[in-house]
DNA sequence: CCGGGTTCAGTGATAAAGTCACACAGGCAG
DNA sequence: CTGCCTGTGTGACTTTATCACTGAACCCGG
């Protein structure tokens, strides 16, 4: 049964209809749900779970853009659904997750027939759009070793205090290079900040990376 | 009268009131549409002219994430819209620009009766998500000297071969320092690439950066 | 036309980040 | 145990960012 807040705003008949026109699928970690070049079937819901999306450019270098978690939208998608184009970017299962797909049909009729529907679509281009900004501006202008220190924060915030993850997919989580983070790690570590083992990295009792100033 | 595709999509009756409710404005270079933290009174519909978006980050650079033109829509400004928060970036005439602003009651409608003009919104944003993936790229993996000659290329491909632009303008482009600009510019003048003066580049047969290999 | 202020541009020194090449360590399969 | 694959550490070097400053070009009032 496909719970997601974007259909909990539609009016009984309208909802009574989408359900029947969605199956929610699981996916495993490590699952591609698409990759680059393909094309857009529907408008994928996340239910739950969290999902990764990043992009390989040109350079042959990826970056992590942004992920999607548990009531999230696929806004991306809908461009590819509108123009035809295939997927720039490629979308990974992190933690196992769930997700129905709106089809094409459904999708207009919704957009066609619920204020409430085209509220959540807008809404959800909205942050994306944000998060791409700020992506922008983070990566245009921050220092490697904050960015590195901000992001294994925000995991520890969320409770995690060791992390199974290798230094090449911190290097992809921050747009960078292996050797850049390997290197700054073995600083948060020497300084206490963190202890290392082959894919993995404990936090323990990460500050502020503390400017000598 | 304001000409713009995504009301030529409009049935008659439906265009008409658009049509009423709009009001073209002219706007001459220099002029800032928006800035950060304002709000959004409403979806402005870029008529004529050349708007450049761009932002200034906790760091207290600025980068320009993309332009406007003639037929384009600031998608936007509708995330603002629908959610209240105010807008993250600021938006500058480059060329004199002629735009009509569509009030969020308007905007609510046309939404709602108008499959193309919903369509057409989704178009643009696609399309505007897809810039600031590339951005995101281009300044994550890709060369200054690359990037600064790209852009010039494009400049010049557009049939202009004399800016008049200063080294700082060029920076906040790029989304680098103004020292750094200045660096690369004298290197492809050394080459023969372009010729240098206060506020002006000129750009004399601008090929690749022609690797030594 | 001159003087003084302002905006632009050039440059050296140094730090941070990216690139290249390679050594080595840990874990796993045979 | 022995390879083998993946992940990590590191040196050398290039590119980019930052800081601090110099000087040139332009603008404007007197």
């Amino acid at each position: 049964m496909a719970r997601h807040s974007i259909l909990d705003t539609l009016h009984d008949s309208l909802r009574k209809d989408a359900l029947e026109g969605l199956q929610a699928m699981r996916f495993p970690p490590g699952q591609v749900l698409f990759s680059a070049g393909e094309h857009c079937r529907g408008l994928p819901l996340v239910l739950d779970g969290s999902i990764k999306v990043q992009m390989t450019g040109a350079s042959g270098h990826s970056i992590v853009l942004y992920r999607m978690g548990a009531d999230d939208i696929c806004t991306l998608s809908i461009g590819c659904l509108m123009t035809g184009r295939g997927y720039r970017a490629e979308a990974i299962v992190e933690e196992e997750a769930e997700a129905a797909i709106i089809p094409r049909g459904l999708f207009d009729r919704l957009m066609d027939q619920s204020a409430e529907f085209r509220l959540g679509i807008m809404e959800s281009y909205g942050r994306r759009l944000d998060d791409l900004m700020l992506l922008v501006e983070e990566v245009a202008f921050h220092r490697m070793d904050e960015r590195l220190a901000e992001w294994l924060q925000a995991r520890a915030a969320d409770g995690q205090s060791v992390l199974n993850i290798t230094h090449q997919e911190l290097a992809v989580e921050l747009g960078t290079a292996r050797e850049v983070v390997s290197r700054l790690l073995k600083e948060l570590e020497r300084r206490g900040h963190v202890r290392l083992a082959r894919g993995r990295v404990e936090l323990t009792g990460l500050r502020k990376t503390a400017s000598p100033a």
